[in-house]
DNA sequence: CACAAATTAGGTATTTATACCTATTGAGGA
DNA sequence: TCCTCAATAGGTATAAATACCTAATTTGTG
């Protein structure tokens, strides 16, 4: 890889403090890198990116109270030029295809050693994509990435969110047809077609969803 | 307070690597203060607090699959002169309250600045306790006791407490027993016993109640 | 040692979930 | 009007979960 004629600068956002301080520290002890603005939250990313337009912008997609996938889509929407790592906590297909398909550059989860977070910036810098081991085993054993990468499919509607939300509750089959007044077997078919949409193929899955969705409450 | 007269020496247990990198290096810049060991589960914590006997233990309790009360009271019960900050994402009073029962003596939550996990090891080595402000707020908000009074997760063993969390993980039952070497029946019975205890009777609710625990991760 | 608890395993039965198939009705857009 | 999709419902079949039963082995503790 070819030196740059000047820093790479960073935008770091993510929610912990300790984290943040302590990653931008690191980052700015690394010689031909700059963290020049930092954030705890997405609203501000958007609006740091605009002013300090960074080359990259390691992005946190776990952030309390804003989506990930959606603050990507803006970040990139008004900034084409800069790249996105995406930074997350595990590595669920779902987020990594959102992530991927909103233009983020990048993924790594947490449990990366910090040469590989420092790899993953001058790999994306460089204007490759760079995904960790883990992510790549991930959307290697998920196969449908075209279902899960387009939001069309992958949204559901509103009955499905109904009666997902009522199967997340704990809710049998048999008790959900009797709440809404319908046939077992068709909220068997909703079950069948939201994990066909997810591809998701349990219950807990289901439910793991419908939390982070924000479907029910924790 | 007084300075003493060797090194801080901490155990530094996170599953971020990432995090427990940079957090080792940080710490070790810090005059006095020396990063003496470090892992990234709950398991090897307990090991290596008996070789290494340190003078405080920086504990993440958000380890997947590691109960973070129980391995605090193991390496209280093993080791009753070391100190234990526990870090958390979140400030959960039932977390809190379980690691302050525990025998911890501190708990951070990761929005907290590097200055005042600084501020909290040199408390608590010195003797006294140590609670970030967010932590505060949530007992004062929280009636004490009715916490402490239901510690259902408190009596699920460490075998159920691995089930439980492969089951919300969206396993099914023959899967978690390949995985672990074990028959399906016994891993059928496990969970029975889980749901017995917990007075939990779906997949759902099981997997609610790992969220909520913070037996997995959302 | 004696006792309690944890972990392991099997039997049998019923209920539920999951995966395939087809099909009707109504709403809304090209 | 034609076409797609959402919502509805049934058939059939297998896999999984759930609810009861008993019991051996290990582990730790008084």
């Amino acid at each position: 890889m070819m030196t740059p004629d000047r820093d790479i600068s960073i935008l770091l956002a993510d929610d912990h403090t300790l984290m943040r301080q302590i990653l931008k520290d690191a980052l700015n002890r690394e010689p031909g890198i700059r963290v020049t603005a930092d954030t705890d939250n997405g609203r501000k990313a958007v609006e740091l990116a605009e002013n300090y337009a960074p080359d990259i912008i390691i992005l946190d997609i776990n952030m309390p109270g804003i989506n990930g996938i959606e603050t990507a889509k803006r970040l990139i929407k008004d900034n084409p030029k800069t790249k996105i790592l995406a930074l997350s906590m595990h590595c669920e297909p779902y987020y990594i295809h959102g992530m991927i398909h909103a233009g983020s550059s990048g993924f790594l989860i947490k449990t990366c050693p910090f040469s590989e977070l420092l790899t993953a910036v001058k790999t994306i810098v460089g204007g490759d994509r760079y995904l960790c081991l883990e992510t790549r085993k991930a959307l290697a054993a998920s196969p449908s990435e075209k279902q899960d990468a387009d939001p069309s499919i992958a949204r559901l509607t509103d009955r499905e969110t109904e009666i997902l939300k009522h199967i997340a509750e704990g809710l049998t089959s048999l008790e959900i047809s009797k709440t809404l007044y319908i046939s077992k077997r068709t909220v068997d078919i909703h079950r069948a077609n939201i994990m066909r949409k997810l591809n998701i193929n349990t219950i807990a899955g289901l439910t793991l969803f419908a939390v982070r969705e924000k479907v029910i409450a924790v």
